[in-house]
DNA sequence: TCATTTTGAGTTAGCGTTAACCCAGAAAAT
DNA sequence: ATTTTCTGGGTTAACGCTAACTCAAAATGA
């Protein structure tokens, strides 16, 4: 059996068929009035032939793609994983493909990407945690027809949101007000940049004043989010500060990265140094001791930041927004 | 500022620039012969105009789409994730865009995606660690124009491949000898459904026999290859097999489902129970304790499979194989 | 019986690009 | 001085599909 040399198109069908083209492209679509005669001969021609449509074709005059595509900063970050996997589901459903577009952590990719992106390959575009600043993101979102952010806030009339329920920091100094409780009183903070959990230190230090606990900016340290850096940047950090009884991390990649760091300076966990995550990854809680950590639907972020983007790529371009809770979720590294 | 209505096309750039539209489309590709001052000036009114090329007219005249597509059976798979990550590096540095199908383990879902991804959407398919049978999954991929495989042997005029340098069944008779080594007696398998590292377990017994290692066919379960399954099955595994003192596992997910499962039923590993996994996930090196396992270079493995892929679809059609090494990772598991 | 509506199509005109071919003027070769 | 070659473009015709309009015949109503 030799290889198809030629794809059938509408016309091919429509000759073999006996009728016009459009009544072809009428069966295909359920639309316009066909006789059930007319309709199951077409479809039998269409099968015989193995007829598929011509996406470009159909894009060239609809202006559709039906494609959708989902900027991410690491698709390794099992984090963004569970995020894009309820995104699939939800345009799978819908008809739609879904375009990976991965920025590994590079700001200058994340650039070209959303530039290169243009509205002739896809319907909308899910931005997930954009590490790109107001300045940089908004010039690039405009040109697009459709726009979700997961993470990061937007001006209302650019695109619909899906964020935490909570104001900004607000993980970071329940995780310090609560590691307060169980009796810590040094400690310490590694942020993330630019992410939504990424935090603006002064009010991090102001806050964590007003409940009375202790602030060193030098126990605030910054890293990518990944294990590595965080591995990295607990081990400096820990070296340094040897007077610190709990970290938190800005998610649990980090705080991993930092906990292993620590075991290897031979600090106990939770004893010697409680340490706090986010994100509730498998992970987490699979390590020992397994990771106290914030958890959020995941899944559920990617179904709700879908549903937003549809909304918009089918014309309708008011601003929503969607929020999910985070929950402290208390294991044994605290 | 309001939102551009109209997006230019070529035509527009043309009529600014004074020329005609193949000028302008010359300049594009950097093709053909155009004096300096032409070049300079229509480049200088594609940027005024802000033009960006129509991505489905181009492709319903050159019959290309510049997009090639990934399909996995598991997205939140870290395995997958890193391979991707190989693969969306290599075709973003070749200009080419990665769309994902995620068939979630679902093999009715995998056909469809297969089906439907027809040769106007994408240029090219890598199919990674296909959950097919040969009878389902070599139709489908016969009205590819371009095929690579991950894991997956095909007919050789059918695509081209990248697996392992080893034959099948190599990682679970190697664990075996291993953990016979170093004194265990009684070895559980959980084999994988249909994937390269699933195992025929006649094979397998025949090959225990002949290093005269025991072997009981209801030591041997299958299940998903995920950390829930893994869970359960090992659950019911240990239950009724208190006499194991040793499990290897298709995978690392599975391996830590079987690990939490052996200690919520108080056994110690690896003094009571020896765990071998593979793939060597990052979470692998991270639990206590930590899991010996299977080592192959995910993303080198992408980079491959992408590099041959856009051997075919630069129209070599040549047979290719890359071929991947798996080391035994040996930590504290065992 | 004749006017009106409904049914079941067909026709026409692009959508934005590029491939393939054409061509006038200038420069170079004979 | 004439022919040839090169330079710097332009023209034409698809690619495969659908939106919008048209229209004959059949069904319905007055």
């Amino acid at each position: 059996m030799t290889r198809k040399l030629q794809k059938a198109t509408l016309a091919d069908v429509a000759r073999e068929a006996g009728v016009s083209m459009m009544t072809v492209s009428r069966v295909i679509h359920g639309t316009g009035r066909i006789s059930d005669d007319t309709r199951q001969h077409v479809r039998q021609i269409i099968e015989k032939l193995e007829y598929r449509p011509n996406r470009a074709a159909r894009t060239l005059v609809t202006k559709r793609t039906n494609m959708i595509a989902f900027v991410v900063p690491d698709i390794t970050n099992p984090y963004f994983t569970e995020i894009l996997q309820g995104v699939e589901e939800f345009f799978w459903r819908e008809g739609y493909n879904v375009m990976l577009a991965n920025s590994n952590e590079n700001p200058e990719r994340e650039k070209a990407l959303l530039d290169q992106l243009e509205s002739t390959m896809v319907d909308g575009v899910i931005v997930c945690a954009s590490r790109l600043s107001d300045d940089e993101l908004i010039p690039l979102i405009e040109k697009h027809a459709a726009i979700v952010t997961v993470n990061r806030n937007l001006p209302h009339h650019l695109g619909s949101v899906v964020t935490t329920l909570h104001p900004r920091g607000y993980r970071a100094v329940l995780a310090a007000k609560y590691l307060y409780e169980t009796g810590r009183r040094r400690i310490g903070y590694v942020n993330l940049v630019r992410s939504i959990s990424s935090v603006n230190l002064e009010m991090f230090m102001h806050e964590l004043e007003s409940l009375n606990i202790a602030v060193n900016p030098s126990w605030y340290a910054t890293c990518k989010p990944t294990w590595q850096a965080g591995y990295d940047t607990g081990k400096v950090l820990l070296a340094e500060h040897p007077e610190l009884d709990a970290v938190i991390a800005g998610n649990d990649l980090v705080a991993l990265g930092v906990m292993r760091a620590a075991v290897e300076q031979g600090l106990r966990i939770p004893q010697d140094l409680a340490i706090i995550g986010g994100d509730d990854i498998l992970m987490a809680s699979q390590v020992t001791p397994p990771l106290t950590t914030f958890r959020s639907d995941k899944y559920s972020i990617g179904t709700m930041a879908a549903e937003l983007l549809l909304r918009r790529v089918e014309g309708d371009l008011t601003y929503c927004e969607h929020h999910y809770d985070d929950v402290l979720i208390i294991r044994e590294s605290t």
